[in-house]
DNA sequence: ACCTGAACACCGTTCAAGT
DNA sequence: ACCTGAACACCGTTCAAGT
């Protein structure tokens, strides 16, 4: 028997020779945006997005490959329906003030940053794009009403809005990034400094001579913290010096 | 004649009736990394990461599309060369200092932007990928040069370069990812910020509400520059302080 | 040793046919 | 109306055969 035939010409005949049938047919209607969803996002996070195809997501919901194109248009309407519902899963609800408004701007953007690595294979899809949802207007809110709290004016606020918003999701789809490579790769990274610091002439690399063995991994869990304080310090400032 | 036969299985009877014979056999030695390296960045600039494929560079260099793989394990190979070699153009000669650090590190931060914007396709794999090669070293050694002029210690040098670095490649990744997406799709999202925010409920919302037609787009050129003198602000006064 | 040709095991997507 | 089956036009990759 040729199991490894390609476009298997005679399949209905193998079929009939082995005795297997047909799968039974999927009911009508039991088949829906929600269902899919479902399926997509629990392959996602099994296989990772490489491992999300048609193909596994008829397997897994026992129907065939084409019957999505009935639900969805198109792979990419598809996925960025997962980035919405996973955003929906993440936080679901609004975020609650805290009452400060230095605090409220951590819980944000540790809640954001939480979801990047959570959903990491998503990161780089996710943080250019907006969904202009519910979801992303309450966020937005949130964030304008703490800047608004600290004594920013509208003109610093649309601007320290875009630098805070950015800058939690350009850093965590970052740190996703790094954590989504091969986890061999990133270990021989880590090893590679301290080689290539040691084995380089002192003379041009002074620096990186000196300290090659301690320099920090990309996705140092302090980073992106530092960086966040140091636009509260700022924002703290400029609504200060209004007042 | 079948023109859209799939798997052509009379290819070579076809040939012969048509006439047509195959193209001449590239001479022995003149494909080389170095040729296929040029090919694959040309191909890459002009159709986008899609459209290169080995069939693609195949057909540019007037090679059979699995040619390739004598002189590349495989297309991740072959990608991590891109990024390298696009480095090397890019920034070619290291940078030269301008003799203030604060300079040093604004030339740095935007060469680096550029680099990123100007290869927006390859930004997002590029951003968290060291290669350790010659060129990263050099531009790590500026980096830290600049921070020890600054004044900092060398705990306080690995963790701002980790700053620095990071703000530096995720911002313009993020930058680079907003400008390779369709470009109907960004007009359309400047639009929908507008037409979200008149209709929201202001009682609700009222800050969106009120700033929705005046918010900034992702990649408003200001914000990576306001980002990155708050951190070369703070670090001059961590440098001041410990003098 | 270097390149080609054919094959393998996949993809996303379209569309006529079944139920 | 919803789902299936077959086909189309691709991919990356392997490997035996040509030169």
């Amino acid at each position: 028997m040729p199991a490894n035939a390609p476009h298997r010409p005679a399949k209905a005949a193998t079929k009939a020779a082995t005795g297997a049938q047909s799968p039974p047919r999927r009911p009508r209607d039991s088949l829906n945006r929600a269902v899919i969803l479902d399926a997509a996002i629990r392959i996602a996070e099994r296989d990772g997005l490489d491992g999300l195809t048609f193909q596994a997501l008829g397997k897994d919901l026992g129907a065939h490959a084409t019957a999505m194109y009935r639900h969805f248009r198109d792979k990419d309407e598809l996925l960025l329906e997962m980035i919405d519902e996973l955003r929906e899963r993440s936080y679901g609800g609004a975020l609650t003030s805290t009452g400060r408004w230095q605090d409220d701007l951590r819980l944000q953007a540790h809640s954001i940053r939480e979801h990047y690595l959570r959903y990491a294979a998503f990161a780089q899809q996710m943080a250019p794009r907006s969904t202009h949802r519910s979801m992303e207007i309450a966020n937005t809110e949130f964030a304008l009403s703490a800047l608004a709290r600290a004594g920013l004016d509208d003109d610093e606020s649309v601007l320290y809005l875009r630098l805070f918003g950015n800058y939690i999701r350009a850093m965590s789809s970052l740190e996703a990034g790094v954590q989504s490579l091969d986890p061999g790769l990133r270990a021989k990274d880590r090893v590679e400094w301290q080689v290539a610091a040691e084995g380089l002439d002192p003379a041009t690399y002074p620096i990186v001579h000196r300290l090659g063995a301690r320099m920090l991994p990309y996705d140092d869990p302090r980073v992106f913290d530092l960086g966040l304080e140091l636009m509260i310090a700022e924002i703290e400032r400029i609504g200060a010096a209004r007042r």
